[in-house]
RNA sequence: GGAGAGUUGGCUGAGUGGUCGAAAGCGGCGGUCUUGAAAACCGUUGUUCCGCAAGGAACCGGGGGUUCGAAUCCCUCACUCUCCGCCA
């Protein structure tokens, strides 16, 4: 959410970036909203003023067992016209609440301008290509032949778009979040946490997949719980609605937890193998700072998300996210694609995003950066580290062998009781 | 799932429908005293909104209502605790 201080005070800037998004609002309704909020307000306060002033007399008659009948019945027109200006403020509020929750963040000066991701930047790259005397499969065909997942029988469970990992593909999978998870921890001091899986409507808002994303999250028939889309759901709002001393900060969290996503809207794009799927697994870090320099954090949350696949082996690029691109909340977004031999192109396996006090603000997360002094909102960061599907992906297509197998990189053979080779 | 009890400021904890933003204690901050510290004493100590300002307004779990007036009464939701049942 965006200051409603600050869209008064810089139309043109707020115009200018909402339109860099490709976001259409109605920034002037919200103006207009407003102006006509404040008027109610300072009309409601006078009469309030007056209703307290006169209570005080009200209340000393009746002490002194005077008459106030004169005094209570001119004071029952203030109320009734309290009331109706109470009924008026709620309206106007709730409206330009609605609005100013639909205003997406403002993109960050030096992100591309671009409507979509086309216009994403290849900022760099890490590691070579294999290079193969034979034609790599696609991990599809070498999960099945290795018995590592059997997505037949998971869409018989669940549905197209699920996978039943089986037997080592298993294990891999849980080799794979126990790496990233002990990674961070003990190579970049993350705090290990383990949230809900399902998360309110409030919660949601937090971070602002509400009220956009509704149609693309599985919701509970009660209407209470979502099912989070990603773990920087219920992890950045730990702290929601909490005024934290300045010696909290930074927070750094690193979650493991499915995301579970309707992928509304993709079908046939994508879909094989565990390309696209409406659960998977991922591992994400969550960095809640003092706004002086975030921006810092954006690169280093980049950092430790490269340096899982640095670790693995995996040939990367990094993207810089256009604004057309760019998520509703975000400011600026750095994407990790990975290369995937097997499906001949480069997969999105991380997404670090810096949000500065936008997500902090809808949930109300604040802290005081000295004693006495006001508290403020901080800023939010979140990176994957990583997605698992796409990971087990490039590994299964990159480190193939010319018969079939797959070579296990040596960070994850201490997970697999030293397994060098799926066979 | 059933029955009951709660939710007040950083914490503990009072609060009769009428100057209650709210007693008291603890903690925090400032000061006096002290070589320094402790103790004692004095003072201070929330968040937000409107307003150029002066100033005003709101907030006692959330939301509604009754009333001239609500922390206090009513409704509703959420959460916490105790007991019973069920269950990984």
């Amino acid at each position: 959410m965006l200051d409603l201080k600050f869209i008064r005070d810089n139309v043109d800037l707020v115009k200018e970036g909402v339109a860099r998004k490709y976001v259409d609002v109605d920034i002037d309704g919200i103006l207009a909203l407003d102006q006509k909020r404040r008027a109610i307000i300072a009309e409601l306060e006078k009469l309030r003023s007056e209703k307290n002033r006169v209570s005080v007399g009200i209340a000393r008659m009746k002490k002194q067992k005077e008459d106030a009948s004169e005094a209570i019945a001119s004071m029952k027109k203030v109320g009734q016209a309290i009331a109706s200006h109470e009924k008026n403020l709620r309206e106007v509020e709730a409206d330009l609440q609605k609005l100013l929750l639909s205003v997406p963040n403002l993109p960050h000066a030096d992100a591309p301008t671009g409507k979509d991701d086309n216009s994403n930047i290849e900022l760099r790259s890490w590691g070579e290509r294999p290079e193969f005397d034979f034609t790599p499969a696609p991990h599809w065909e070498l999960g099945e032949k290795l018995g590592m997942f059997d997505l037949g029988r998971a869409a018989r469970i669940a549905g197209s778009g699920f996978i039943l990992y089986t037997g080592i593909g298993a294990r891999l999978s849980r080799a794979l979040i126990n790496f990233m998870l002990d990674f961070h921890v003990s190579k970049h001091g993350y705090q290990e946490v383990s949230p809900p899986f399902l998360a309110n409507r409030q919660t949601m808002t937090g971070t602002g997949q509400l009220p956009k994303m509704e149609e693309d999250m599985y919701q509970l028939s009660d209407e209470t719980f979502f099912l989070i889309p990603t773990a920087e759901v219920p992890v950045t709002n730990i702290h929601a609605g909490e005024i934290l001393k300045a010696e909290d900060l930074p927070r750094h969290y690193v979650a493991y937890t499915p995301c579970f996503r309707r992928e509304a809207g993709a079908h046939g794009k994508d879909t094989r193998g565990l390309i696209r799927v409406h659960q998977f697994d991922k591992v994400e870090m969550v960095r809640i700072v003092e706004p002086e320099g975030s921006y810092d954090e954006l690169e280093i949350i980049t950092n430790h998300a490269e340096a899982i696949l640095q670790a693995l082996g995996l040939p990367y690029r990094v993207c810089e996210l256009a604004t057309g691109d760019l998520s509703f909340a975000a400011a600026r977004c750095f994407d990790l694609e990975v290369w995937a031999a097997g499906v001949d192109k480069y997969l999105e396996v991380s997404s670090c995003s810096i949000y500065e006090d936008f997500q902090a603000r809808r949930m109300n997360l604040r802290y005081r950066p000295a004693e006495g002094e006001k508290p403020i909102y901080p800023h939010t960061l979140n990176g994957s580290g990583l997605a698992l599907p796409r990971t087990i992906i490039a590994i299964m297509e990159n480190f193939q062998t010319a018969a079939g197998k797959i070579v296990v990189p040596e960070v994850l053979r201490p997970y697999l009781k030293g397994l060098e080779i799926i066979e």
